[in-house]
DNA sequence: GTCTAACCGAGACGGTACGTCCTGTCTTAGT
DNA sequence: ACTAAGACAGGACGTACCGTCTCGGTTAGAC
């Protein structure tokens, strides 16, 4: 969030602890993974830390903030490996897509509520969360693009956020995570090109 | 949700009040259309509607399920008038969803983090939020394919899912309600077919 | 405090519970005794009294005011039996007192503290500490006055206010409680009628 | 408190700057005249003296140190001139402290409060505040003596502490300072001597 | 003239208590 | 049996303050 290196202000007085964010991350991590977000306390977060409570106050200005930055820097985040094809990396992406948010399914939830009802952490929530995972989806149809798997003209900034859309919905209709063979499904009806074919995906 | 006239047991003592429920409701959506879901308590929401709390616990387990059932209820729900065409009906129902998401963004928001978290909630959840939007956007598509708009074959289940899925989706990424254009971008995507082409969606 | 009897407001609603009170006091009491008023937290006295945080707030406005009450119902306060002389009376009631600054020494410490400082306060401090007190003080010379042991005219507010302040002042000045010996001195000095002289000082 | 010259040790290194000290006992009392005990802040009192918080607690080892070194340094302190008589020089002198125990009411009561809780606290209490201004009254009595208006038996060290004694009390009893009618009340009482009678209560 | 230890302002740190708020349950008196 | 009112246990939140520590930088006396 606020990683002290801020430029204007003199770099005066006593510099923050790197280590201190990294401990408060993977407590917040680990406290999530035992136990889930509904349990998860700041007072919690900063007792496993071995931290201050004014000091997560000092670098975030509440607890979704923390688990934001926590959920961001986690190590499954999603990776685009280049396969070869549109299929390959859609599903190769989709996969740890789905791992991610398995992992950190309520804690996901909870931050996406904060970012529909508050304005201002929802631009750290784009940030920190949707757009990365986006540049991904991005990245992998813009390579299509370059192989002649897609036409120029594909607007490209729907479909990359189908993937993660329809994730989330599945697990709100389906009451469960979102599978492999889920995956598979929107593989094969957004991200596989049919040059012979005239139906609608 | 129990509306008091369960069976076996003898209908003894005072009968619920029914105006009870809808006074409820109507102060439930009150309040969030004034405060969002975040101001919103069951103390004020007794205290609106003049109600005791302890009438609130008689009929609704916790409060998600009372901003649950007021949601269900709000006379902004979608509704799919057969316009005679894909295209039409889709903009239709999509442009009333919209308005009814926006009104009550907020409070779909914790409906739906509350859906994640809890999966006793998540069905009542499905059955009196999700399901209907999406039986709505499924009669559309049969219509759909009843005239030959699409293929019989088509995965109507997950592209009946892909609309509230995008909608949901675009309030995260990009931070505002969508609007009647974005509605126009999703028809055009994914409600429109394309005879002569072959190109993905 | 307040307890919940006042006058105006109608009684409806549940009423408050009697023994809370009794239980909230009997465990600040304790902990006093047990801890001292340094170690003494709002959160403590609320589980030794198996109470909720909440309920202590709501009949007391602060910290200080649990203490008072609880200090001003203390099984150990002073009482003014009748010896029959102004020495022997005085000399009783000084030993109680003593007895009960000396059990409660830091409590009165950090509530006399309060009522210098805030206003408010000071009124409750008055009422539940320090006019009691005078009051037993009171008693004792006016029935010295009636025996004829004081002269009519003696200023018997400044006079009954002496023990309190001198007491008190003892305990900053000697560092310690003050004890038996140092109740004789000032029984000698301001509680002895001289036969050969006309008046107190 | 710590002059910095203490003995043994060399003196290598930057000397303390003499000036910090003054300035820090200016800024406590101006804070403490401003905004009162209950508002005065280790953090606040550097502020103001343009110091660090580190520099404070190098030279003292609390915050109530600070106020109690403040208060003594006070410009108001009380003072004894030689009127010529026992009421006169009382009455002076009681003027002067009633003066300074309004200016620093509840910054008093912090460090008595303090000094009655934490023995080590009392001790500098009583060298720095208590025996200063009971010394004053001493003198005073001393003097009585010598010009025969007190018996050389007074218990001066009694009577030396019934002034501040009643002052304290008065302010707790009446809820207000004790003003100049109070001081007449305490001269007439115990600094008159009775020229009928031998001697003093 | 450098060295160097103690000083200095600034402010981050661990810890702890406070007082507020809310939830879901319970207890009255009254309909 | 229901209702309105509101007290109750429990527990998290975010704030505030304390006393300690850690920076970069300064200021003498020691060498």
């Amino acid at each position: 969030m606020d990683d002290g290196t801020g430029g204007s202000r003199a770099r005066v007085g006593r510099p923050r602890d790197p280590r201190l964010g990294e401990a408060v991350v993977a407590a917040t991590l680990e406290l999530l993974a035992e136990d889930g977000y509904a349990q998860l306390t700041v007072e919690r977060i900063a007792a496993r830390a071995g931290v201050g409570k004014a000091s997560l106050y000092r670098r975030w200005p509440d607890k979704v903030s923390i688990v934001l930055e926590a959920v961001s820097r986690s190590p499954e985040r999603p990776s685009a490996p280049d396969t070869g094809s549109l299929r390959g990396d859609a599903r190769a992406y989709l996969r740890t897509l789905v791992r991610y948010r398995t992992l950190h399914a309520d804690a996901i939830a909870a931050i996406s509520s904060q970012a529909l009802c508050d304005e201002r952490f929802g631009d750290a929530f784009r940030v920190g969360m949707a757009e990365p995972i986006m540049a991904g989806m991005r990245v992998i149809l813009e390579r299509a693009i370059a192989r002649g798997e897609l036409t120029p003209g594909t607007d490209i900034a729907l479909l990359s956020s189908v993937p993660p859309a329809l994730l989330q919905a599945q697990r709100l209709v389906a009451g469960r995570h979102p599978d492999e063979a889920f995956v598979e499904r929107i593989v094969d009806q957004f991200f596989s090109p049919h040059p012979d074919e005239s139906e609608l995906p």
